[in-house]
DNA sequence: ACAAAAGTGTTAGCTCTACACCCATGT
DNA sequence: ACATGGGTGTAGAGCTAACACTTTTGT
């Protein structure tokens, strides 16, 4: 066995039934037999980081073929973190719509706020799940990635609550409205609308090509 | 040889001679002789990474006991990047004061500028130092980052060319003065003053605890 | 009719920008 | 006296937060 290997993990970040959510591995073998972990797997010796990274997607997460927001998130690497052999490990941060549960029973998606409080986290994952969290949090801010969280049609109230709960606090829908609409090729209106949500129809929205988010949309602080 | 290694790569910035420098390496040997790198090497087996970041810089840049700002920037993996073997590199980006030349003849500050129009850099070493470079502009809109840049002791002036040099942008003197001066625990005054910019004496001032610049101070766009 | 959610208008307060202007030093 | 850069004041534009109000649906 080689004496230094290179892993590529997965966080990866959803938003469903009201909680932030991140897709977990159920651990069934030493070191942290039963504990979860984020999915991810050693890379190839002709394998590049982010090929490694689509690979796990599709191999350990159980998610083929699904486009999903992907950037490098940070990369851990202290000696013992993996009581086996030293393990440097390129960590991925992946934002994706409520999609249906992975083909694999191993896999789950799990409520961010449990994953934190249960003690049972696999080498050091919660760290890493706990940067990118930060991470995801922060982008909300000044990049249109909340919409990663959405499905390719959404209302401007969906939005919403996907700052609110990536955020844990409450917006003002009236103001919230006005800055998204308001903002440079963030949001593309369809024509079409939906009631799905109750009430007033609310209208459609697709996903605009704006990366930057101008200006920000900044969290509440205390 | 084993056929994965990891590497820690160096971008560390500073501004001297009215210009952004970084410190590079000049290869004696091949691959890219004569070409510039960035200083970097091998981690050792039971070595942390921030603990390998800093035995690079006392060894292969010459920089022992300096205290300067040190963060992870990002992590370069594709795999012929280097033609000898499979290397995976863990870059850092380092901010420092204007600091006298290294110690060993092979390592020099040179002007970003130049990096970027020599075609002559090894590995994918350029593109690092692009990352680098766009990590701290950005970062100095809304961290105290900038009075890494600076000495000790230093001028709210010292301080504007600073953002001036490194965004490549003119700031009206006024209006940064009193937006850095009004941030909670950025500057702290010392009492002191100087005359070393010509003109009426200038209060000094020493970095304070603050991280975050709130309100951020935005680059003026096009 | 009523509840619920979408969406608009308004106002007070804040921040940013642009500049006019005064201050304290070296020559 | 004058040049040089440090530092303060101020008015207008734009942004934000808070909330009253109107619109359009389902029941």
């Amino acid at each position: 066995m080689p004496r230094l290997a290179v892993t590529v993990d997965l966080v990866v970040l959803t938003v469903r039934e009201q909680r932030l959510s991140a897709l977990t591995w159920r651990r069934d073998r030493a070191p942290y037999d039963g504990c979860w972990s984020l999915p991810g797997g050693f890379i190839q010796l002709d394998e590049d980081l982010p090929v490694a990274t689509s690979r796990m997607m599709a191999e350990r997460a159980g998610l083929a073929d699904v486009r999903i927001h992907l950037e490098q998130l940070a990369t851990y690497g202290y000696p013992d973190r993996d009581p086996r052999q030293r393990v440097v490990s390129v960590a991925y941060l992946g934002l994706a719509p409520d999609l249906p549960a992975s083909s694999r029973a191993q896999v789950l998606w799990t409520a961010v706020d449990e994953l934190k409080e249960r003690d049972r986290a696999a080498f050091d994952h919660r760290r890493i799940l706990c940067d990118g969290v930060e991470r995801a949090r922060a982008k909300l801010e000044y990049t249109s990635l909340a919409a990663a969280f959405c499905p390719p049609e959404f209302t401007v109230a969906e939005l919403r609550r996907v700052y609110e709960i990536v955020w844990g606090t409450g917006l003002d829908p009236r103001n919230f409205h006005r800055k998204v609409t308001g903002a440079d090729r963030f949001l593309i209106p369809t024509g079409r609308t939906t009631t799905r949500d109750g009430g007033r129809p609310a209208q459609l929205y697709v996903r605009g090509d704006a990366e930057q988010l101008r200006p920000p949309m900044l969290r509440p602080r205390p």
